[in-house]
DNA sequence: CGACTAGTTGAGGCCAGTCAATGTTGGTGG
DNA sequence: CCACCAACATTGACTGGCCTCAACTAGTCG
């Protein structure tokens, strides 16, 4: 539990959240701010003029390197930011009072985490990075005031937080109503259509969590999800290689799932898990 | 699908949402406004000093009646307004791609729903009455415009939609991780705390919805929830004469639930269903 | 009164969970 | 470099909780 309090020499005043075994590092002098940043468009939708963008960057300019395994934020701890995946992926995951855990998200660059905590003050989850993982620090406080400034920036926070309520209800329809099978399709394809809108290959990926993440994101046992992967092999729906996964036949995926891929109609709305 | 535009002489300039078989009334002349409202400290959390709460009153003095079973909204319908509950209850239902449908929340006098549909401009789901109902319309463009001039509003605002993916976060706990007694005694024990906060009775209450609604929510099969009721009286720890709910043992409720009520220790938090 | 909706209860089946044995992979240290 | 270990993954046999199908009851409304 060593603390960094390493703070960048930036002009951040904001008082730095309950990071733990992170390194702290400043990206002033790297010019990575949110106009050159390649997630522009995905952090908060486009919109705004390169001069607020240049407000917003300066907004968000101290960054966290997280290393496999480690934890951006716990259940509990004060919440005084907003996190921008840069960088690598994490997975957040919610407590019951009885102590059973269960996955309730997986965040990949360009994604938004920690809104949570916005309602009590505190997180009301861990997030822990699935990998090697970079992170844009976006204090809220000052995040606030600026979008008292901005119109726009305000909407899109707003916008930030209501897909998160899409997500999540979309979520409760896999798990309420779905089977097992059709989880792990939808789960399939809700990667593959990530991975495809940050340039990525649509059809192969390696998965970076363990299967029984997997399961516990889909409310499944691990068994199930490793024998409905070897079925969906044999079946040739894909092809799966411990965590990498090739994609033979995404029709068939994505009507398992329940999304018809005339879903084309539909404009391709960005949806994490 | 008559659609009443009878829209009050108020100063509200907003467009009309998407309302449906409805009846449009004005509550100026009722005085109605919310610094009167009972709903005050629920609907946005306390702290806004008596001029400001005039200002948002003024924003939301339109008001909606639904009888039972009339739709507030419906998927797909241009998202224009919040609207918080003045009286009665409903649900809101998402749909699957496939059809499937599944109740997504109840929602009762106090609480706040249409968030979703800030994110793409239109509705993500929709909300029904599950009896005589009275809704207050709380157009969102002003509602934002307010908000850049209030600071304790925006951060209620933004609080408001945090704590629902609080409450998303928790349902998806519920059908991702507990068997299918803890969900229904989870849900019973919701309803008591929600009752009780409001000022009605924690240990009877009337059900507003069918048992196959029930089991919609908390992705089981009406004749799953039929028995469980009958089981849950038979061990003595409720009583049920069709939809009239008495809590006999609420703390084994609570245990089953995944909740201790040691949780006395935890501050109780405003959580809807 | 008949038609309809909501709810209860029973019998049987199936999907996913549980338990257990074995195989595979990746990191570490000698 | 390889042996070793721990974590991860696969597969099989069996179990059980919830679903499905079905019959019946109770209350409601025209």
């Amino acid at each position: 539990m060593t603390r960094s309090n390493a703070l960048p020499a930036a002009a951040v005043s904001s008082h730095q959240p309950g990071l733990e075994n992170n390194t702290v590092i400043s990206l002033r002098d790297l010019k990575a701010q949110c106009n050159i940043c390649g997630m522009r468009g995905l952090c908060l939708p486009v919109g705004l003029s390169s001069s607020d963008l240049q407000k917003i960057s300066s907004l968000a300019d101290t960054h966290v390197k997280l290393k496999k395994g480690e934890t951006l934020y716990r259940t509990g701890t004060p919440f005084t930011a907003l996190y921008a995946v840069r960088l690598g992926s994490l997975k957040t995951t919610v407590l019951a009072e009885d102590g059973r855990e269960q996955v309730a998200g997986y965040h990949m660059l360009g994604e938004l985490i920690g809104l949570d905590g916005i309602g009590s003050g505190t997180h009301g989850c861990h997030a822990i990075a699935l990998e090697d993982t970079e992170i844009c620090v976006v204090p809220f406080e000052q995040l606030e005031t600026l979008a008292r400034e901005l119109p726009t920036l305000q909407h899109n926070l707003h916008q930030v937080l209501a897909n998160e309520i899409i997500r999540d209800h979309s979520v409760m329809l896999l798990l309420g109503s779905m089977r097992a099978e059709e989880r792990l399709a939808a789960f399939l394809v809700n990667l593959s259509d990530r991975y495809c809108r940050r340039g990525y290959s649509s059809t192969e990926f390696v998965l970076r969590m363990t299967r029984e993440e997997i399961g516990s994101y889909l409310g499944l046992k691990l068994e199930t999800v490793s024998r409905l992967f070897s079925r969906f092999q044999e079946e040739g729906l894909i092809q799966v290689q411990g965590r990498a996964i090739k994609i033979i036949n995404a029709e068939a995926l994505r009507n398992l799932s329940g999304q018809n891929n005339n879903a084309a109609t539909v404009p391709p709305k960005e949806e994490s898990a």
